[in-house]
DNA sequence: TCTCGTAAACTTCCATACAAGTCAACAAGA
DNA sequence: TCTTGTTGACTTGTATGGAAGTTTACGAGA
């Protein structure tokens, strides 16, 4: 079940090419308008967008590093199927961080911070009714604050790295799930930081967390054509 | 204080170039043989290895992502200084991560692993009265194996991305301080795995990776020149 | 002496040609 | 029919020339 979902593919000739073509192919992979398998042809892109092929080759590289397309020399490029070991090694390392996160921050009990945040799930309450990938980008922004409030700014770089792969989850996922109970959990992180309780809070974070493995199973049997080395029996950390 | 240290430049001509050129530079930068603030040029590194621009240019792409160096397109291209805050974030990262490591392999209690880590111990105590760049391999290895013995071989790639820069750290503070400390810390991370207690393996390793913490602001004050945005307000978390 | 404009010497970025490897179609022969 | 070798159309990797931007040196003029 792909969604429709908006690419923005606008060009600026006269600003560097290789950012946007790198830009533009990304999001086309991760919202699923280049699903995985794709074939993916230097010159064919570069004829294309009207450029020439060495800006395609420099995005294929960044790419690749990425893990979104796997380049197989004088063979072909492809987009990479969703690795379902990375996506659960990924949500992994989300937990174990932003659980620290959490509980760090729940140790300095920060009035101006806890305000921004529930004015932040209000907000969240609000798109989660009408538009998903509108939640999708609050609900990013939810654990990029917390991130950021513990001076994690760099560290939660790190973790959108990972995140390329979870989005491309995500997408596929549109509307599949409640969003209202997503809310409920980021009001449950935000009550145990302002009661200062470090254990709790990591705790409410680590439940949140671990929502995507309940919901994995059926997005990947609902889309197994995009999925690569599904394996129920690595769910049960 | 930079020490002597051995760089890989070999080179096969009939095998694909780019791997090994940028192989080689990320080495040299590690290792400061390319130390912060060097200049790179795409023509003049051709020129040396006796090839075209094209792998230099590629190799340059690559090592910026991992924030080694730095292009600023019609200027020039630099080997960054060391990042304070990236380093201690990239540290707050491993400790989160291997944290939750340790404690998942207290829960399952592999006799095959925890004989394995011990005939590494043996060796670690080895090698730290002899090499310390051999330490350092034996140390990595450590870690690697808890890692794969978690099942997290894709999670331990990703922070061998952020180490690239703690790495760095590691090459300026050859022979600082006494690696047997550290093999009796490895020790007791062990102990508490085979005694299946989760609670207090995870807070040995948290410890263990504290040190560097402790150890920072010496190195960064007898190598000024090789940091950036150092600042001692940052450490006390 | 100081300011400012110019030109030359760099830098990376982009385009293009060619090299080398892979694959698929197809025909010849058993 | 099956096997096998050849050929050609792909693929990405590498080399190289030129475009566009920046910095630096330097001299003219005040």
């Amino acid at each position: 079940m792909v969604h429709e979902v908006v690419i923005n593919d606008a060009f600026d000739r006269d600003a560097a090419i290789t950012p946007q073509i790198y830009r533009i192919l990304r999001e086309r992979i991760i919202k699923n308008d280049l699903p995985p398998g794709s074939k993916l042809s230097e010159p064919e892109l570069a004829r294309h967008y009207e450029i020439s092929r060495q800006p395609v080759r420099e995005t294929f590289i960044k790419l690749s590093e990425e893990g979104l397309v796997i380049v197989r020399p004088q063979r072909k490029t492809q987009v990479t199927k969703i690795d379902f070991p990375t996506v659960l090694q990924s949500r992994f390392v989300r937990e174990a961080v932003e659980a620290d996160i959490v509980s760090e921050l729940a140790g300095s009990a920060d009035r101006a911070l806890i305000k921004d945040l529930r004015s932040q799930l209000k907000n969240q309450l609000k798109v989660a009714k009408t538009s998903r990938p509108d939640f999708i980008n609050e609900d990013t922004k939810f654990h990029r604050t917390l991130a950021e409030a513990a001076g994690k700014e760099i560290a939660w770089k790190f973790l959108e790295g990972l995140n390329s792969q979870m989005d491309r989850v995500r997408f596929l996922s549109l509307g599949q799930f409640p969003a209202e109970q997503l809310v409920e959990e980021h009001g449950k992180i935000v009550d145990q930081i302002e009661r200062q309780d470090a254990t709790q809070a990591s705790a409410a974070m680590r439940k949140h967390l671990r929502r995507l493995i309940n919901d994995l199973p059926k997005i990947v049997r609902e889309n197994k054509e995009f999925f690569d080395r599904f394996d129920p029996e690595l769910i049960d950390a």
